[in-house]
DNA sequence: ATTGTTGCAAAGTTTTTGCATTCTG
DNA sequence: CAGAATGCAAAAACTTTGCAACAAT
């Protein structure tokens, strides 16, 4: 059920080194499961468990764990991009709160149901849904269900 | 026909002065219709008119574009953003090619399908497909259209 | 011992901002 | 003429890179 141990094997399997800075970064994505986490975010939370890392060493990895599928990258906003790691058979999509920020996933995937795109063969897809969660439509009045268009 | 005259007097009567880099930004946009353009490609096209201007200059009338929705921006990777006149009536995806970088359009929405979650209300959503695009396939042999998964 | 990995500092990119100057209506 | 818009230069934010020092196998 170790995930972090399994990785840590298969990557040392693959011929890479385990040093003391990915154990951190594969520990402290496997702590937060399906949360999202930013470089940064992984950078504090690296330290904050008292071990000691580097941004470079931060970006390094995660552009590595991305090229062995075992992390997912997911790019919300202009801003820092998110990290997040990749169950296999756990494909979603994320419903993000445009009022407090909120995240949550849903399995619905666009794919299947796309058509023959005149011989486009999809490989990678980015969908992401923003909008307001039910909290949210729930405490602020401001947000009214039914100006709301599906519309862009 | 003209959509560029359309857009200056939309503005124009909204309280924003028609100024030349403004007549330039947008007149550029709608030369190239549907084509995705970058700051820095609507930028270097302004100079090559022989009209002159700045990157804040762009930048801040993309934004003021983006409010007034004349414009759409879209964000397909960690680089530069791309924009392209809104057309009323003409919401669509992009399909773009991870091999010759070509992209094209969809009208295929996956919105319009995503069931109730949880109660959330969508507002906005992007949705692109990276793969390979026909010719791609056709001429380059390392691309196996039996390997390609879809997943993610 | 070898080679991959890290840390540091510096640079790269895209986008934003403050302020004086200029221009539109 | 007033207020809006521009140009310039500088900064902000995130990410990447070169290189010397270090550590895992």
């Amino acid at each position: 059920m170790n995930r972090s141990l399994e990785i840590l094997q298969e990557l040392k399997k693959k011929g890479y080194k385990v040093t003391r800075q990915r154990e951190a970064i594969i520990s402290v994505l496997g702590e937060v499961e399906h949360q999202l986490l930013t470089a940064q975010e992984i950078f504090e939370k690296i330290l904050g468990m008292g071990s000691a890392t580097n941004f470079s060493t931060v970006y390094r990895n995660l552009e590595m764990l991305l090229q062995e599928e075992i992390i997912r990258k997911v790019e919300l906003n202009r801003d820092a991009a998110y990290y997040e790691l990749n169950y296999s058979g756990d494909h979603h999509h994320h419903l993000i709160c445009k009022k407090c920020g909120s995240i949550q996933t849903t399995s619905f995937c666009p794919l299947e149901r796309l058509g023959d795109e005149d011989g486009f063969i999809p490989v990678e897809h980015k969908f992401e849904i923003y909008g307001y969660c039910k909290e949210c439509v729930k405490t602020d009045s401001t947000i009214d269900r039914e100006l709301i268009s599906k519309s862009d």
